[in-house]
RNA sequence: GGGCUAGUGGUGGAAUGGUAUACACGCAACACUUAAAAUGUUGUCCGCCUUGCGGAUGAGGGUUCGACUCCCUCCUGGCCCACCA
């Protein structure tokens, strides 16, 4: 037996894949298709990690599970490349990013493949390719044509380090979510996609989709739909509208509380106000931009006015408070101490009144019903460079044009600098022989947009591009479409399920709704994984430079042994802290296959072999629990089971078929150890086209059983027993057990409990 | 403050109403070896008056013949959201 030395079979099979094609995805193939997409990866400058390993593996298992149950699989594989970490290393070093990207691109195509994962190689992406963008472009024009892009001065948060502006979602803690520094309020023309006239349909088709259940959560409470009514309180001869999710409370209502951001649109509509007030209002705004949202004091100012509560006919005094958000419903409140935690601590503050005791009878003849949503339009322009220009052209004359489709793609052109102008430019406004063009329309000199899409903007179809990576006539051909999409399983980052997960679902159905794609929803199925924690469970980060790169793994102990430890680790969907010490584990449990593989070869050799029946309950056995555990994505229970099935094949050795139905169940984790024992028993086609090995349920059960005796639920002894024995006969042998006899002599048997073919416990 | 999620040996974890600690790491002893590594065997939750008995799944209570598992109260961590009307 040759010592088991994964460089050589590794390097041996990832050739074989690659010569043999064994991972295309065939388009023609009268197989059901099964598409698995894991998110596609940022080509990082530190290269692959072993969180992306994590990920990655798992989906591999998935697609070989799914090829060797006779699925046709899409396993594909591209780069969402675009984006600020590779610009601003443009920026620091002068070097062009598209020389970057295409570097570390190979790192990690280098990396995935020494990983042995099964991608459809032929249909690699990389959104930052003209021939992919010019698609993502020709998207964007058209939403613009539906009206759901438009231009407006709206108030962005404002990076003053990346000189960037950024969706709500990219701000963390009132701080950049990527440079950390505190966000500003800016007014600027931005493009905005209309995310919002999707919100309701965002929110209803969860119901229709196989999410993770804490993903549907997530996304809920994101889009944030609140069912509630508006009502109208009158003030002198004007109104103001609140809104409320509780207007059963209206007659305890004793005051109004009204952000600052709606009271100063009052003022500049001409409502009279004091210095006093005028002073508060800008003070308050003054700290909303700060960005710091821990809580605050609550502070008011009361405006002198009273307004009538339609309900009790009472006047109310009108308060300007800063613990009322104006863009938050209508930036208005009946405030409720009654029964409102927050309204109670203000009006105890400023000595308000608070009604405990009113009837609710009658509240709905005040209101108006209406749906909220606390979702936003979506930002879409960075006044960057790494990104997808925006194809429009500004004629004075004709206002908005788009770039003709034949002038697809706007490339990208080359600049000295990748700095944005100290007021917020895109680099791109520089180069004055770009952005002069005709008019596309009239012909006379016009401008062409300088904005770039935000990174999101890529990931949002990538998935469409997959069906029909090459086509060059549309992003991808309808019947292509028709028969991949959709994806029937999609894992991923529970970080994303606000952001990517949320935009992709709102393009795919914007494309349904215009006949470009054929379902309603993008994918059926989405599961996410957890972190991989550092050493001690803390974060892995360049910083503390704790960092694991999987390449040093593979070199000390192989691939396989490295998919099979970062499987059995942990539970997938947790964080689990890495473990340089545990590797072993799983190396030593490859070894004993290789040799109890080698084993198997020799006694075949010498006799026919016939069935082990010690192995064959518990190879069956463990055909059911991984065959389950794949599908529960429960890898780290699938592994133990192997390694357990493994220790019985040691002191039984199996038989060819025992020990081939073995290496199917084990080849998706370690398939590159498993290929070359495949062929070692004398297999001349790939483990991969073999069928998945189906559980014998005849052989799990067993003629006997273990029957546990408890007296007073406490375990005093076992014995055997034939299956199905009866209640009587059990009690009558358990009872005869000295074990047994000495606990009963303590009192008399009040009553037993018997479940069959498990245990007796007698309750003296 | 809200939502989600978790808390089990020295460590990662298993068990979702029926023998708690599977599987793996680590550790210890032994075998093999001149030696070490590797490998193999055995042991490894805690306590005690150790052929046995008692206790233990963050703490306390409840339901049940029986609870890591279900219910209630509390404590602690992680993630997401956050004065959301």
């Amino acid at each position: 037996m040759d010592p088991y030395d994964p460089k050589v079979i590794e390097a041996k099979w990832q050739t074989y894949w690659e010569d043999n094609q064994t991972f295309l995805f065939e388009p023609d193939s009268r197989k059901k298709k099964f598409y698995v997409l894991m998110e596609f990866p940022y080509p990082s400058g530190d290269g692959l990690h072993t969180g992306h390993v994590r990920g990655y593996t798992a989906m591999d298992i998935i697609a070989r599970k799914r090829r060797m149950e006779g699925y046709n699989v899409l396993y594909p594989i591209g780069w969402d490349a675009f984006g600020l970490p590779t610009e601003n290393y443009a920026i620091k070093t002068g070097i062009n990013p598209i020389q970057v990207t295409k570097e570390r691109t190979d790192v990690f195509r280098t990396q995935f493949k020494s990983l042995g994962l099964s991608f459809d190689w032929s249909r690699e992406i990389n959104t930052t390719d003209p021939k992919y963008y010019k698609w993502t472009q020709w998207l964007f024009l058209q939403f613009l044509k539906h009206d759901l892009a438009y231009k407006a001065k709206a108030t962005i948060n404002w990076c003053p380090k990346d000189k960037i502006g950024l969706a709500n979602e990219e701000v963390v803690h009132g701080c950049c979510e990527r440079c950390g520094t505190p966000v500003e309020k800016r007014e600027k023309e931005q493009w905005m996609l209309a995310i919002t006239k999707y919100a309701e349909r965002l929110d209803k088709d969860l119901d229709t989709v196989n999410y993770q259940e804490k993903i549907k959560t997530q996304q809920r409470n994101w889009i944030g739909k609140s069912e509630g009514v508006e009502i109208n309180f009158q003030v002198k001869k004007e109104v103001i509208t609140v809104f409320t999710t509780r207007p059963d409370t209206i007659f305890g209502a004793t005051y109004i509380a009204v952000s600052p951001e709606v009271a100063k649109k009052w003022i500049d509509i001409g409502w009279p106000a004091s210095d006093a007030i005028r002073s508060y209002i800008d003070t308050t705004l003054k700290e909303r931009v700060t960005g710091d949202f821990t809580e605050k004091e609550k502070t008011g100012i009361f405006t002198e006015f009273y307004a009538i509560n339609p309900a009790t006919k009472k006047e109310i005094p009108v308060w300007i408070v800063n613990y009322v958000l104006g863009d938050v419903g209508t930036g208005a409140i009946m405030a409720v101490p009654s029964d409102d935690e927050r309204d109670a601590e203000f009006a105890q503050k400023f000595g308000l009144p608070i009604i405990t005791d009113y009837s609710k009878a009658g509240f709905e003849d005040f209101g108006k019903k209406v749906t909220r949503f606390k979702l936003r339009d979506w930002v879409f322009s960075r006044q960057r460079y790494w990104g997808e220009p925006i194809p429009v052209i500004h004629c004075a004359t004709c206002g908005i044009v788009p770039v003709p489709e034949k002038d697809l793609p706007v490339i990208l052109p080359e600049v000295d600098h990748y700095v944005p102008s100290d007021n917020g430019e895109s680099p791109l406004a520089a180069i004055a022989a770009w952005v002069n063009v005709p008019c596309p329309t009239c012909g006379a000199p016009a401008k062409r947009e300088t904005d770039v899409m935000p990174n999101w903007a890529g990931s949002s179809w990538y998935f469409l591009r997959y069906c029909d990576p090459h086509n060059i006539d549309s992003f991808a051909n309808f019947e292509r479409l028709k028969e991949t999409m959709p994806v029937d399983w999609y894992n991923g980052g529970m970080e994303h399920t606000t952001l990517h997960l949320l935009y992709s679902r709102f393009w795919n159905k914007f494309l349904f709704d215009i006949g470009l794609v054929p379902t309603l929803e993008p994918y059926e199925k989405r599961t996410s994984h957890g972190l991989i924690l550092a050493e001690g469970g803390v974060k892995m980060s360049k910083s503390i430079g704790n960092v694991i790169n999987p390449d040093g793994v593979v070199k000390l102990y192989g691939t396989d042994t490295l998919r099979v430890y970062e499987m059995f680790m942990g539970p997938f969907s947790e964080p689990v802290a890495w473990s340089t010490e545990s590797i072993i584990g799983p190396r030593r449990f490859i070894e004993k296959v290789w040799k109890i593989g080698h084993e198997v070869v020799l006694r075949g050799k010498s006799s026919p072999g016939t069935d082990t029946n010690e192995f064959e309950v518990v190879l069956n056995k463990t055909i059911q629990k991984v065959t389950n555990d794949i599908e529960e994505m429960s890898f780290n229970t699938a592994v133990s089971a192997m390694m357990i099935c493994v220790n019985v094949a040691e002191k039984h050795t199996p038989n060819k078929s025992q020990f081939e139905r073995f290496l199917q169940l084990l080849a998706p984790f370690a398939p590159h150890v498993c290929e070359e024992l495949w062929s070692l028993l004398g297999n001349s086609e790939s483990i991969q086209k073999s069928a998945w090995p189906l559980c014998d349920e005849s052989k799990l059960v067993s003629n006997t059983v273990t029957i546990i005796v408890q007296v007073n639920s406490k375990v005093r002894a076992s014995f055997t027993a034939d299956l199905d024995t009866s209640e009587e006969h059990v009690t009558v042998l358990a009872i005869e057990l000295p074990e047994v006899k000495k606990w009963l002599t303590e009192g008399y048997v009040k009553r037993v409990i018997f479940v069959k073919n498990k245990l007796v416990n007698f309750v003296i």
